[in-house]
Parts: C-alpha cells; sequence; structure tokens
DNA sequence: GTCTATAAATAGATAGAC
DNA sequence: GTCTATCTATTTATAGAC
C-alpha cells in the first residue's frame, strides 16, 4: 500500500472522506484507526492530518455533509395537495436512504461519537428535515385530506419506518427500487388516512 | 472503587453485565474498555475474567438474552381475531422497548461487532421474533381483516417504527406511555387497513 | 474470589526528513 | 504533500500473590 512520494493533494481528501466513510459505517467509529483509513487510501498515517485535524472532525463533517446534502436536495412545492407532496418526500427519503445507506447509518448510529458541540449542530440540521415531513403532515391535517393522530409522533415514526430500509434491503433482493417505494406509500397512506 | 478483598460471587456477575449494557448503550461497544466496565462494578479488571471469557462473550450474552426474553414473554393467542392480536404485539413491542431501552438500542446497533458465528445466532433468535408479527399479519390477511401490500416489507416496516419510539421518548415527556402506545396503534392499524 | 503487576499490542497524534 | 520514526496513552488479557 506504501505510496511513492508524489502530489495527489486533489484527489486524496475525498479520498480519506470516502475511506473513512466504508469503515466507520463497517466497523464503527470507535473500532476504526486512523492507521486503518490511512491503509485504505493508500497514504501513511501522518498525512491523514493534512486533510483534518482529527479523528473526530472526520465524523463530524461525514454526518454534516450528508444532512446537508438532504436538505439542499429536497425540493418542496407547498402549493401542491398534502398527499402529493407526501409521495414525493417518501420518494426522495427512500431513494437518497437507498443510494447511501452508510451516511444513512452512520448518521443515526454515530451520534453518540460526536462532541457535544457537534451533536448539538447536528441536532439541528436533523430537525429541519424532520420538520420539512412534519410540515406536510399539518397541511394535510389542515386541509382535511389526512388524519394525523399526533403530529411530532407521527413524523417520528413515519421517518423510522422508512429509513429502516437500509436495514433489510439488498441489492438484487426479491423486492426492486420501485416496488419497494411503492409498498412503503400504501402503508404511509394508510397511517394517515390520505 | 477499590473494594477489599472479599466474596461476592453472588452479585459480581449481574453487576457486570448491568454495566456492561450501560455502558456499551451509551458510547458503543468498541468505545468502552474492560477497564471501565471493572470501574463501574467497582472491582479490578482482572475480575471481570472469572465471569466472562472475554469481552466478545459480554456483548453477545447481552443480546442473546434480551431476545430469549422478548421470545419467552411473548403469549399470542392465536384463536382470537388477528386485529386483537396485532394490539397486543404492538403493546407488548413498545412497552418492553420503553422498559428496556439500552437492550433495544444495543440490539441493533452492535451486530456488527458480534463474531460471524455470534452474528448468525442472534439473526435466528431476531428472525423468529419477526415471524410472530408476520404470523399476525398473514392471519389478518388470511381472515379478510386486514390489507398488506408485502407481507415481508410491512413486518419490518412496522418493527422500525416501533421500535423507532426508543429514539424519541423521554420519560417526563410530553406523551407518557399509554399515549404512545395509543397513537401508534392508530398509526399501524391505518397502515394495514384493520 | 479478588487483588496487583505486567505482558504484548495498538491507539491517536506529532516532528522532522525528503 | 507524503514519508518514517516515535511519543505517550491505552488496550485486552494473563500470571501469580493473598
Amino acid at each position: 500500500m506504501a505510496r511513492t512520494q508524489g502530489s495527489k493533494a486533489e484527489i486524496t481528501g475525498p479520498l480519506i472522506r470516502d475511506a473513512a466513510r466504508r469503515l466507520f459505517a463497517r466497523h464503527g467509529y470507535a473500532a476504526v484507526s486512523m492507521r486503518q483509513i490511512a491503509a485504505e487510501v493508500g497514504v501513511q498515517v501522518g498525512t491523514l492530518y493534512s486533510y483534518t485535524p482529527d479523528k473526530q472532525a472526520l465524523l463530524a463533517d461525514l454526518l454534516r455533509s450528508h444532512m446537508e446534502f438532504l436538505l439542499a436536495r429536497w425540493q418542496d412545492d407547498a402549493s401542491r395537495p398534502a398527499p402529493e407532496r407526501l409521495h414525493a418526500f417518501l420518494r426522495f427519503h427512500v431513494s437518497t436512504s437507498l443510494e447511501h445507506p452508510e451516511d444513512v447509518f452512520l448518521s443515526y448510529m454515530e451520534l453518540r461519537n460526536l462532541t457535544p458541540e457537534n451533536r448539538r449542530a447536528l441536532a439541528l440540521l436533523r430537525r429541519r428535515y424532520e420538520d420539512a415531513l412534519q410540515a406536510i403532515l399539518a397541511d394535510g391535517v389542515a386541509q382535511g385530506s389526512m388524519v394525523v393522530p399526533d403530529l411530532r409522533l407521527t413524523t417520528m415514526a413515519l421517518i423510522a419506518m422508512l429509513t429502516g430500509v437500509t436495514n433489510w434491503y439488498r441489492e438484487g433482493g426479491r423486492l426492486d427500487r420501485d416496488r419497494v417505494v411503492a409498498t412503503y406509500w400504501d402503508l404511509v397512506r394508510g397511517a394517515v388516512g390520505a
């Protein structure tokens, strides 16, 4: 793995992030050493510290980037009927979860390994994302097109249900992605009476 | 924390398990040292090895015990209508999840830190528990009292949704346990058309 | 049954050569 | 920008005294 000394600064940074994401997701943040990350990239340990102040920042950056990606990519159209918006959110959430399963996994597995400061910052981002769903449900109730027993609990319940797809879905398995989305939609639609 | 040498064999074992459960749940298996566990119990490191062959067995025992506890405690009555059985399962699952949040947390967070052998054994126990729910849904569909788009996906989706309660529920918060159970029941009933 | 002491390995992080 | 070498701390686990 040792690399002949040479300049690859333009790609080493992302490679380190990719390696950290893969290894943290597979073995857990605490179980992964900086040496393992370096070996996966093909550099020596010391090199990592040219790209990240420490291991903690590596984790915090991965989690923050993922939430910011979700928040930037989710486009809602509040003028459309709430059930349509809910369907769109479901498609978005399930699709991105299946496209970035390692980030999703890390996002709710490694919160406790963040420093209190980093954890607080991430909690704010998560809350904004949850509120995107909650706003749709609130609109559905206001419009009379949904029946939701408790707004906040329902928001958390639906997100947990949908995110859970990463726990059992396997590419090439019995159900393809479209079928998974369609089935979840049947369940969600029933749950909120849409 | 150092203890005067004395015999407390009858309680030290459970205390070690309790400490390991608490620390693993809080910091993650890989992040917790045997020294920390010993300090939490109030013994020295070497003593732990009188009660467990190694750290891995401590984790595996915790996860296995929890699943065996669930399987032993869940009492189904297949002669009752499926919706009633589903309601009972929901009460059981949410209640036990809230009573043993650390075990629930560990059970789906630390699977990857089990050896392949231990992981396989636990997967079998989990599958038996999932099948308890799936059998109810299958019966409901057969009786015509439920509409379930896909048996297996619905099973996994409902368990994920209900287990998620441990992520946000706080004792003394806005909703008490009965209210939580009732709200989840509204959602589940709608989802399966019961 | 519990202790102290220690072996052997590995961790995160830094310094300085090239 | 990357390397090698190393510091300091901590890890799991064991040996043997009491």
